[in-house]
DNA sequence: ACCATTCGCTTCTGGCATCC
DNA sequence: GGATGCCAGAAGCGAATGGT
């Protein structure tokens, strides 16, 4: 069973909202292509698990791990038989060569290496475990959940690390018959217990120059339509409430200036005054925690991205929305 | 049974006012 | 200038009604 959701990453959402604003630079560009594909990698590679299922297991998705000074991101951590299965989830397509101890695409090096990257990531878990007092085994696996992807190696070492596609539903398969103790259970409180805020992330670059204004949530037009309770786009027909248009630019906000506080002030020049300042101030009220620094106040939203918010809140809009 | 219109309740909006 | 309160008027929406 899975412990934790697996939600978008911050850089895929910074990257998404930068994107929609028009703003984004030839490095911007490949980096959103790098988080979507890496994002569904693992999209995929929970799919695989859910068809086969996982009721007996603990599985953390997506975790950043504190460990002293530096950290580790773990893709998948898995717990079967009170031992722990670290996965890392490469998304890659086509052709590799694998030479060298590195992975060759096209004739050009790949800057990392999976393998490194999960060794390390399996020696920082090794310390929290003896930190915590607790003995247990950790294994690894690189997962290549594309069905597209084809690995060349001389070095034949290596396949006793790496799952691909075909033998994906077996891997998870083989975890049929674990079961965890109690033993189980202080693995995952360990891990609970490190887990934190991803801190290699830093949205505040490249957002100088973003449109403003409100898009529509359907095909992105910043052309909409204004009528009292809803934005209509003109390009696509789709209605939104106010109420849906808040909380979209206030997720883009969270991910645009990620880290720096908001205010009424800061959203309103992002939506380029398109909703009176009261409407900003009930959204807030709404739906963000308040903070108060002298006759200043700053807003934290409460939801994770906009998906998150919009799940939890639309069955108490007044307001509906209309696809087109 | 189905669709269109009307009705009434709810709550959203934005102006004005007040306080800091 | 910003935060917050109060209020009248209006729009949205689901339910009720009515016509075919």
């Amino acid at each position: 069973m899975y412990l934790n959701d697996r939600n978008t990453t911050a850089e895929l959402l910074h990257y998404r909202a930068l994107s929609v604003r028009g703003v984004l630079s030839v490095e911007d560009a490949r980096n959103l292509k790098i988080y979507e594909s890496g994002f569904s990698g693992e999209y995929l590679y929970d799919k695989i698990f859910d068809e086969v299922g996982h009721d007996n297991l603990y599985i953390f998705r997506d975790v950043y791990l504190a460990v002293g000074k530096s950290g580790a991101q773990y893709d998948s951590i898995i717990i079967a038989d009170d031992v722990i299965t670290v996965n890392e989830i490469k998304n890659y397509s086509d052709e590799y060569y694998y030479k060298n101890g590195r992975f060759i695409k096209n004739g050009e090096v790949v800057p990392d290496n999976p393998f490194t990257q999960v060794d390390r990531a399996v020696g920082k878990l090794y310390r929290k475990c003896r930190n915590a007092k607790i003995s247990t085994e950790i294994k690894s696996k690189v997962i290549f959940p594309n069905d597209d992807f084809r690995l060349y190696s001389e070095d034949t070492s290596i396949w006793k690390n790496v799952v691909i596609r075909m033998d994906l539903k077996k891997y998870f398969r083989q975890f049929k018959d674990s079961y965890n103790t109690e033993k189980a259970g202080s693995l995952v409180s360990v891990i609970r217990a490190h887990i934190s805020p991803n801190p290699y992330f830093n949205g505040r670059s490249n957002v100088d120059r973003l449109r403003t204004g409100l898009y529509c949530g359907s095909c992105g037009d910043f052309n909409l339509i204004k009528t009292r309770y809803h934005r209509q786009c003109v390009s696509c027909g789709t209605k939104e409430s106010n109420e849906t248009h808040m909380l979209r630019v206030m997720s883009d906000y969270k991910y645009l200036f990620y880290g720096e506080v908001m205010t009424r002030r800061s959203i309103l020049e992002l939506i380029g005054n398109e909703f009176d300042k009261k409407v900003v101030y009930r959204a807030f009220l709404k739906h963000c925690d308040a903070h108060k620094q002298g006759n200043q106040m700053y807003y934290a939203f409460k939801y994770y991205d906009f998906d998150d918010a919009y799940k939890q809140t639309k069955k108490f809009m007044k307001h509906r929305d209309y696809l087109a």
